[in-house]
DNA sequence: AAGTGGTCTAGACCACAAA
DNA sequence: TTGTGGTCTAGACCACTTG
């Protein structure tokens, strides 16, 4: 019972503890030094698991002000993001990929601001369709900064998804969601209907200059998943 | 620079040997007790540093095996789930509620399928939409098992958003986001079109037996972010 | 000013998987 | 078998923030 893991049972009883209301939502609970002699072991791990919680959202600490059960808990979920062809692979089907469009063109004032400060004015422009059994899976609209990858970089076999992945990754950036209408461009390359409703996750990456802004359009009925 | 944080430097010096491909994707580092020692601090430490990177994806750790930067990281994004009236507060807007339905009917195969077993052939269904500074925000359709809320326990001015979080939170389930078209009804209570393209947010909860199915179904254009 | 969580250390033992 | 990460401990000092 107490060889390892003795901090994933600390965190478990915590965790009884929170669902049972013994400890009373808004309320705080022990301190460390407490807890850990109550339960029998070093304040370390209780730190531990207590953390554990608190990053999970169900538990608020601070210093001094003792650790409480939040009223309001602001639960996270994490969504994993891998490369595309890891995503159908992952599936159990087998990956396709076209590249549809390679140039370099003005970039539109709304993507410059989203990039911020040290845009180039013209970056270049790829669009590609990611397949899954051969039917469209995803479109990618990407914007790449000329100065990250050479011209001779050709992305007709490998994707700039994935090619980005393995040599610009750990970059920092934001994402996000969004719902949008299929124009008749989407509908023809992913094969749908115009207007049909399709998930879009937009993505920046920047390290210390913009690397890339991209639209990742998935075909209809596409899910995002996740567990709590 | 020394006093606090310490693992947060070696976290960043790690973070720099990656970035900088000092570290080359797919290869072994240094293990712990040997980082320790070029860097001047208890193994602990050091352990805390690549836990952290680990847990973001941008190592892979085995025991026996060693540490190693992964050829396709898979990268991790975190998303804060909180009530929606903190959501709309927290854009610095005011939230309203308006309940539409509540009442017991049979569950639809679909929703008894995504609960599982112990699903109770009826359940209470309630429809509700929640305002930010007036405007429609987000349509709440959910199927609630009777034995958690007593009938007593109106959703009028409460949200049952809020009443679970406040008091059935800390349970576990799943989560996943779609996008869908508006019907005509979704188009009536949200104010828009027939046919837009609606980010949809779908939620099961359940501890020992099912507790939630809701779709939260948002107002054209609204965004769900993070960052990496 | 003082109480609480945050972190560091040195040493130890254990669990797991690779050689 | 053996090397590597996973975890625990006891003690210490520090940082924050509340009263």
């Amino acid at each position: 019972m107490q060889g390892s893991m003795r901090w994933q049972a600390v965190r478990d009883e915590a965790l009884r503890r929170i669902k049972t209301r013994q400890w009373e939502a808004g309320a705080r609970i022990p301190d460390e030094a407490d807890l850990a002699a109550e339960l029998g072991c070093a304040r370390a791990t209780v730190n531990r698991a207590l953390r554990d919680l608190a990053e999970a959202g169900l538990l608020e600490r601070r210093r001094r002000g003792g650790t409480r059960v939040p009223l309001n808990p602001i639960r996270k979920a994490v969504f994993s993001i891998a490369i595309i062809r890891q995503d159908i692979e992952a599936r159990g089907q087998t990956p396709g990929y076209r590249l549809l469009s390679d140039c370099i063109e003005p970039v539109p004032p709304l993507i410059a601001e989203t990039l911020g400060a040290g845009t180039p004015n013209e970056m270049r422009h790829i669009t590609a369709l990611h397949l899954s059994n051969g039917a469209p899976f995803c479109l990618e609209d990407r914007w790449l900064n000329p100065e990250i990858a050479a011209p001779e970089v050709r992305f007709e076999t490998l994707s700039a998804n994935e090619w980005l992945v393995q040599n610009r990754s750990f970059s920092t950036g934001s994402l996000s969601f969004h719902a949008l209408n299929a124009d008749p461009q989407h509908a023809a390359q992913l094969g749908c209907s115009p207007g049909a409703a399709l998930l879009a996750l937009d993505r920046t990456t920047h390290d210390t200059r913009p690397i890339t802004a991209v639209r990742l359009i998935y075909a209809p009925g596409h899910r995002i998943d996740t567990n709590l």
